[in-house]
DNA sequence: ATCGAATGAATGAATGATCATTCAGTCAAC
DNA sequence: GTTGACTGAATGATCATTCATTCATTCGAT
């Protein structure tokens, strides 16, 4: 053994290194979605995010638990990014058709991470994978309580909000699980669009589609930045009751 | 090498074990969907199959070779299992609903090598994915001939009939993808009960309407196997197209 | 200030397991 | 006695994981 060449030395910014978990974490992400769990190599994740081997087992149990921190990252970018996208939209239809947006649009930009999802959730030691799916059914939750918004104010009709709630979330997992066969067909624009389509408007009532109507018009169809349109010009509603009034 | 020699003479006397191609897939199907395409060994699969290891390499390239033919076996039998059971169906809005509960039925009796599918896919040497994804489109083709059919008759309101079809092969598919969620809360006929309510009743023009009223009314809301009490009391079982009546 | 532990972050070569794949044979049928 | 399906031990690669070391610190005592 010769340990005589080696002069490369940890030549990193003493400022810059801040955390280190997620350095390595996000390499792994970005491995991990581009090529898989198994064929990813710790060796790789390393030089990726420029450690050695044999640190990334000072932050991590084991390969498992980089994949466990990957995943959740992933999903935990759904579920916080989504409510700040949100915020300031008051009625409840622009408020569904904005969280279908947004999640696509999230969807859009982790389409690799959120097939990595899919494919190696079950890798995962069942403990661990309880957690991923809770964390996936959390952000549901997020879908079913904007369609129930709709409902209780009388802009949709009753519907199967749970599983409407699910539909809307595959829809835009399948903009990243399918892209291969929509993206010649649609721009992301275009397929919220058709989403509305197929899962806000046939379920409005008379008073939902008005509101619909109303807000294509200001939104231009969500041809561009939508989210800005919709805020209330200004106010400082904080505390929301749902309660519909006019 | 090439796995192309469908009819090759392996074995041509139909005395002799014929199907050794299919004992080793089968065997394969069920391990890779119990455990994963990288954490079954070909030991493993040659056990399960009760052959020799080495014999799968007489009939497989590589393990990749098997995971293929594995997945094209999946994906086949959605291809031909939902056929037959539309046969001597005539009404578009039957024929779509039972395509939806025969997808559904399919994939609950595969829903573990439906993950598969979305599992490992993209484990596939991109040729072979390819493939893969041709047989999945023809499959999403079927529902679509029956969503436009409901079009063409009047029974349903012009549609994206592309995306609808998606939806509703997602919709079978989340059946197997998110059982975890769904189990408990939906028998699978239930599930397939609203999962018309949600992909079918909204699009329906009065007309349509109409007609699934009729197609409950008969099959007590799928119930149980509604297959024939959709079917043609009697018929000519072949030839022709007999005119769809009232 | 200066020195020499003591600490612990970081390294990367070495270890040990786990398989995919191969091949020298066995056996049964003709 | 030739063929070819079939066997399963042996081979060789590929990693996950470990650990003996290096290096840069901090810090207490001088």
């Amino acid at each position: 053994m010769s340990t005589a060449g080696h002069v490369e030395s940890v030549v990193t910014d003493p400022k810059l290194i801040g955390e280190r978990r997620g350095q390595i974490v996000r390499a792994a992400v970005k491995l991990f979605s581009e090529e898989g769990y198994y064929t990813t190599t710790i060796q790789q994740i390393a030089r990726e995010a420029g450690v050695s081997t044999g640190l990334i087992y000072q932050y991590f149990g084991d390969k498992d638990d980089v994949l466990f921190l990957s995943l959740k990252l992933v999903l935990e970018t759904y579920e916080h990014e989504i409510p700040p996208r949100l915020e300031g939209i008051e009625h409840p239809v622009d408020r569904l058709c904005m969280a279908l947006w947004a999640y696509c649009t999230i969807v859009d930009g982790l389409r690799e991470a959120t097939i990595l999802a899919y494919r190696s959730t079950q890798s995962l030691r069942a403990d661990r994978r309880a957690l991923v799916k809770e964390d996936e059914a959390r952000t549901n939750r997020l879908i079913e309580a904007c369609l129930h918004a709709c409902v209780a104010g009388g802009y949709m009709r009753k519907v199967n909000e749970y599983l409407l709630a699910y539909q809307t979330v595959m829809f835009a997992h399948a903009w990243a699980l399918k892209n291969w066969a929509f993206r010649d067909k649609y721009s992301l624009a275009k397929y919220v669009a058709e989403g509305i389509a197929l899962l806000v408007e046939p379920f409005l009532t008379a008073r939902g589609r008005a509101a619909l109507d109303n807000m294509k018009r200001r939104t231009g169809n969500f041809s561009h930045e939508a989210r800005d349109a919709l805020r209330k010009p200004r106010a400082a509603p904080r505390s929301g009751s749902a309660g519909a009034n006019k």
